[in-house]
DNA sequence: TTAGAGTCTCCTGTGCGCTGGAGTGTCCAG
DNA sequence: CTGGACACTCCAGCGCACAGGAGACTCTAA
């Protein structure tokens, strides 16, 4: 029984940005974006001028959709790949990132945490009808 | 004994934007910003088109600072403004501005802890040296 | 041959609150 | 009259990850 054929991902051909787009939900623009970034090398170019990606594109976009999902920006990303296109595990790489995104993000949660204090603390002592003032927009924060 | 005499801050002039810099602590880019975006009306212009402000302006700066500190947009403060402007108190209008903010903080703050519990778990199992895998990219994430 | 889908490059805009700079004009003291 | 401080308008850029659109080209099926 012979193969079916695959009329556009034939492995010899490459895969054009629409198809990857397709199959892997994300919008051709933001394909040609992460190419422009280097993100996201393609095989080579067609005839007519087209990106051809390989098949191996789907799971370096799986990956760099999960790496974004844990915070990290595109630039971080892009040296994760490096490593990983060096022939290194990426993953203690990975890991001091990740590192990092929590170190910041304890950051931010201590911020918010006094910043949400600071606003309770305001609204705790609000007066409905404060004792008018000329000399301050708004008494209750006296200025 | 005579009053001395008060060169720029002449009641009846105005106060140009350079002093009005120096009095608040705010740079000239920033007040004239302001000014365009009608946050800070200035009483007019000099003959040679010098904007000139009121003394008002400077308690108008601290209630927009205030504001800004407290995590609000310039738009919000806009429309703060607005309502003192039309004389009325806008303590009711910065109240309910300020429980809006203490709620999106507190959306904040749940997404981060969950974002925390979600990297924290995926430190928490990291192997430094995870067994190889072709199909990806990075074995600690499966991806 | 032609229509239509797909793709290309290049430029611009988004949010938000400014900031920097060019080129020009105003004002005041010496 | 001149120098220098100060002010004006208008345009551009930042960060970040795209999105929208114009205008041109390529590819494929009918």
């Amino acid at each position: 029984m012979a193969v079916l054929s695959r009329p556009a991902t034939n492995p010899t051909v490459g895969i054009r940005i629409g198809e990857l787009a397709r199959r892997s939900g994300l919008p051709v623009k933001t394909l040609r974006y992460y190419e422009d970034l280097g993100l996201l090398p393609a095989l080579g170019r067609s005839k007519g001028g087209y990106r051809l990606f390989g098949e191996q594109s789907l799971g370096r976009l799986e990956f760099i959709r999960r790496l974004k999902s844990l915070g990290l920006r595109l630039e971080d990303i892009q040296e994760c790949l490096a490593v990983h296109d060096a022939g290194e595990l990426p993953c203690g790489y990975i890991q001091r990132q990740l590192q990092r995104q929590i170190d910041l993000v304890d950051e931010r949660l201590r911020e918010l945490r006094l910043f949400r204090r600071e606003l309770q603390g305001l609204l705790q002592n609000w007066q409905s009808a404060p004792a008018p003032n000329k000399a301050v927009i708004c008494p209750n924060l006296n200025v």
